[in-house]
DNA sequence: AGCTACTATCGTCGATTAGCGATGACTAAG
DNA sequence: CTTAGTCATCGCTAATCGACGATAGTAGCT
């Protein structure tokens, strides 16, 4: 197996718990953050499309949009810096997958108001 | 009890259930507006407040940020114009205050992500 | 009426966002 | 090495945001 298998896309990590507070300054700014990158509607489709494809998609998205491909890119950008996605280059294209302990910690925080 | 009785606040409305669905492009575009405007500290930090007080308060959050009033009420503005709060005239002032159903709504879309 | 207190709105300024086309970087294939 | 394909980045423009001081509006007091 010298090329790399195209199952370890997005492996899920060892499924942590999340030990930090769910309120206080630091949760406040946490949240948001990840609201704001959260708060466009082409971040939302994106978000959806990848967890839909239950894996990760890579340009697709540019043809699941009706936007020019440097937009998307600068979306799933501001994504990945809140650390709600990820991107693994596979080949010479790339492969972006939920990360599913952000989105995990999104959901509880915004359960905590 | 000639004064108006401070717990006239904020009478919960009849606890109904919300009936639009969680995903598609409305839900898309309404789980970004919600995001959006829990996308800013400040923000975040009245809701928490508007939370903490159960009820509602005015222009006792001006004290506890550390901002000018006129900011404040655009903050206020913000979250008003997204649904997530509520602002009743209690003579000179104004006692804002959550919006369950706004928030049951965003809490809804965010979980089914 | 006049005054005071509280809040909303206006106008302004700098910073950020959203969109695009063009260009650059990188990989795989020829 | 060259070419083609995919994606990121750059540069730009228009629009929006965040913050503020100043101003206007409204309710209660004297």
């Amino acid at each position: 197996m010298t090329k790399a298998s195209a199952n370890e896309h997005c492996g899920a990590p060892p499924e942590q718990a999340d030990l930090r507070p769910i309120e206080g300054a630091e949760a406040d700014e946490e949240l948001a953050t990840l609201a704001k990158a959260v708060g466009h509607p082409a971040r939302v489709q994106i978000l959806r499309l990848l967890a839909r494809k239950t894996a990760c998609i890579c340009g697709d998205i540019v043809d699941e949009l009706p936007l020019a491909q440097s937009t998307v890119s600068q979306h799933l950008k501001v994504l990945k810096e809140a650390g709600l996605i990820r991107g693994e280059v596979d080949g010479p294209r790339v492969c972006y997958c939920l990360e599913p302990r952000a989105l995990r910690r999104f959901k509880a925080l915004v359960g905590g108001l």
